[in-house]
DNA sequence: GCGCCGCCGTTACATTCTGTTACGAGTAGC
DNA sequence: GCTACTCGTAACAGAATGTAACGGCGGCGC
């Protein structure tokens, strides 16, 4: 791609639109913003985008409507936007034919580099075609299937993850190697305020370790960070 | 960032804003307060800022008209301050492009350690590009993992480190040769100033020498300079 | 509708972490 | 040696975290 990226927003919340494209025009792409199903058809219409922000809740026709549809006749990537810690959104939207979704509320600066890294990947995908990406995250023994939403451990082994446990998971795996705060992981996967005395977290963290246990003698995968929160302790890698 | 931060405070509540500037000169940065929009806009020409806290709640111009403005033509890190548990700004602030938010009446502690966050995260983008990071500290016999956040003998064994003692010893490890003050000890690992009747540190510097100590007759990898501080007394290579 | 089952939040209790205190040893200046 | 500091560390207590157990809730088969 040599020229900027065109990007195409579709949001009814005129705020969130007109800010957006505000923020990815100054980060050097090209941005239009659109607020309804039937303008959206229209911009498609009018000119090639390189890649779709799509609120999945839309006044008249669903988000999800407009990405079946725009699936069924091309491969544009799409990032859904989905409501807060709305899991089956989620799902639907990834299953829909969604490369990525960003849960509202969102840091701009962090759908904008979600929004390189799907352009990135789709690209070089189109030049060195065939290798159809299989999104995971790699650690220590392990392997996070994000389609398939399970763990799958070096010797082929698969262990079956709850909704919660996958997504506590992914989003560890996401800001390693850095720490999440519990604030942050409340906010992330329940939608709302740590509240000191909300044990959730602690038990879902502790029930996952048991998951990732495979011997007794392994090393904590998952460590605490006392008084801050929790941190993937092995390399990352992305695939 | 070599010199200290600069905040800019932006409270309609001169209480609130006299405190918070002060708390934040205090630990170590610089701040400025100003109560309405046009003296943050004013203030915004006059000098550079490195992040800006903000009240949703101004009088005349909504602290959201601000955060889109500046949006628009900066990408300046802000945390947003939001009324008493009120979820609809909280989630329009984020979207509206604030880094991070806070829920009044907030403790400055965690405000400040918010602050320390949000800077560390955005001066890291900005500088160094990530793979560049370092990833381990060697000295003497040991590595500290930063991944991990565990230190490695020679012989392979692993010793695990709470989290106050690796912030301590990455801190040292960090600034080594040079000897680490009390003072900085208690502003990088405790967010507060030095009280000279304070002991903490000392106590942590104890309990991870004892961490450090494989034999009885290991020299003190860690050693006091009387009436300064603490300093790393081998040879440390990042890796 | 009914009962079963799995998920997951809540509770309770055990364990670990960390700041504070206390006391003794070390250091410097006289 | 005396005094006023500074420093090391054991012991304590409060807060944070780990995790087993319980139970509500929704989905599913009948």
């Amino acid at each position: 791609m040599d020229r900027e990226p065109n990007i195409l927003v579709v949001d009814d919340d005129r705020e969130i639109r007109t800010m957006l494209s505000e923020y990815l025009e100054k980060n050097g792409l090209n941005a239009t913003a659109v607020g309804d199903a039937d303008s959206t058809r229209r911009a498609l219409r009018e000119a090639d985008y390189d890649l779709i922000v799509l609120d999945l809740m839309l006044p008249h026709e669903s988000g999800l409507e407009i990405c079946r549809d725009l699936r069924a006749r091309s491969d544009i990537p799409i990032i859904m936007l989905t409501a807060l810690g709305d899991e089956v959104d989620r799902i639907v939207g990834l299953e829909v034919g969604a490369d990525d979704y960003m849960a509202k509320p969102f840091n701009p600066r962090e759908l904008l580099g979600r929004i390189r890294a799907v352009l990135r990947r789709t690209t070089r995908e189109r030049s060195a075609p065939a290798s159809e990406a299989v999104r995971e995250y790699r650690f220590g023994d392990w392997t996070l299937d994000l389609k398939a939403r399970d763990l799958k451990s070096a010797d082929n082994e698969t262990v079956e993850l709850t909704g919660a446990e996958f997504r506590l998971m992914e989003f560890l795996l996401e800001r390693a190697p850095q720490v999440v705060t519990r604030r942050d992981l409340m906010r992330e996967l329940r939608g709302r305020e740590h509240d000191p005395f909300d044990r959730s977290i602690d038990v879902q963290v502790s029930r996952l370790r048991q998951k990732l246990k495979r011997r007794d003698d392994d090393p904590q995968l998952i460590k605490t960070v006392y008084g801050e929160g929790y941190v993937v302790g092995v390399p990352v890698t992305a695939g």
